[in-house]
DNA sequence: AAAGAAGCCAACCGCGCTCTA
DNA sequence: CTAGAGCGCGGTTGGCTTCTT
């Protein structure tokens, strides 16, 4: 039995986003509370499919993102996650607040690679290269990468939110033992600490998360939709109306979306939402 | 100045998981 | 218990930009 596409892919635009398209999603997604994306679209008045929708939300549009390459120490961060996470890039995120999955896998993809081959480290295994004869400067077959769990093992891994979490306490700290050279790649200072941008009231306030990208508004809603958290819901369905009745300013002034990573980053990458939102 | 190569990143694809009826 | 719907995730691709020759 085939899996039926995620929507009707007849009709449906395809491609880079336009300008109006990015306005009518952020529009629609300031103002409503959509409990699927499937309806997003038709709701939206976009010819797009709701994956797509969410991709372009949660990946570009949405209010708490921190564009802009990534700093030193996020950088260091991203390589020791990935030195005991593996691929696992939505895990790898959920530890850089403003950050996305795809982002983070793009610059490891694009950069960070590069950077680890050339201080003589293996990006799959975190471990020095060493040189053999006959054969180029990998030596994967020699070193596994780390094990990708299955959905199945994820579930015993309860705790690997909280455990992990510590880790990257103790690696801020410097405390932690590390898999692949430190000396090579010189850890986290306290210093370095990343202040989320999350801490920007208005977008903490709203029910998006700034502790984890791939937290969409899809995902906050499933949880929302849960009659446990009903009344959380309408609190932060209130809290989120403010957020956007507030920011819609932004698109009554025909707004041009390039001036968007102006508002939403400054020079440091953290973001002043408050600032602009209040002024 | 032009052409080709390389880099980069937004967006797509499809699989697997969770939830619900 | 099962099947279907919907979503999230990771891998991959396509096209634009920048660099090199």
């Amino acid at each position: 039995m085939g899996r039926r596409p995620c929507c009707e892919k007849v009709g449906l635009k395809k491609g880079p986003w336009t300008l109006e398209e990015d306005k009518k999603l952020v529009h629609f997604m300031l103002t409503h509370a959509p409990s699927s994306w499937r309806a997003v679209p038709k709701l939206a008045g976009l010819l797009r499919c709701g994956k797509s929708c969410r991709l372009r939300w949660t990946n570009y549009l949405r209010p708490d993102i921190k564009r802009g390459l990534l700093s030193d120490s996020e950088e260091k961060l991203v390589i020791d996650l990935h030195s005991r996470l593996g691929n696992r890039w939505s895990k790898i995120t959920s530890y850089l607040p403003g950050r996305t999955d795809n982002e983070i896998k793009n610059h490891w993809n694009t950069h960070i690679k590069k950077k680890l081959r050339k201080m003589g480290i293996d990006p799959l295994t975190h471990k020095p290269i060493v040189p053999s004869s006959g054969e180029g400067v990998h030596n994967d077959h020699q070193q596994q990468p780390p094990v990708r769990v299955s959905a199945t093992d994820r579930k015993d891994e309860s705790g690997d939110q909280l455990d992990l979490a510590a880790d990257v306490g103790e690696l801020v700290d410097g405390k932690a033992a590390h898999d692949f050279c430190t000396d090579e790649v010189p850890m986290m200072e306290p210093h370095e600490i990343i202040i989320p941008c999350g801490t920007a009231s208005a977008a903490s306030s709203c029910s998006y998360s700034t502790s984890s990208s791939s937290a969409s508004v899809a995902s906050s809603n499933s949880i929302l939709e849960n009659n446990k958290a009903k009344e959380m819901k309408q609190q932060q369905q209130l809290q989120c109306m403010e957020w956007a009745e507030s920011s819609m300013s932004f698109w009554d002034m025909d707004t041009d979306f390039t001036d968007w990573n102006l508002m939403f980053n400054d020079g440091d990458g953290l973001l002043d939402l408050d600032t602009l939102i209040l002024n």
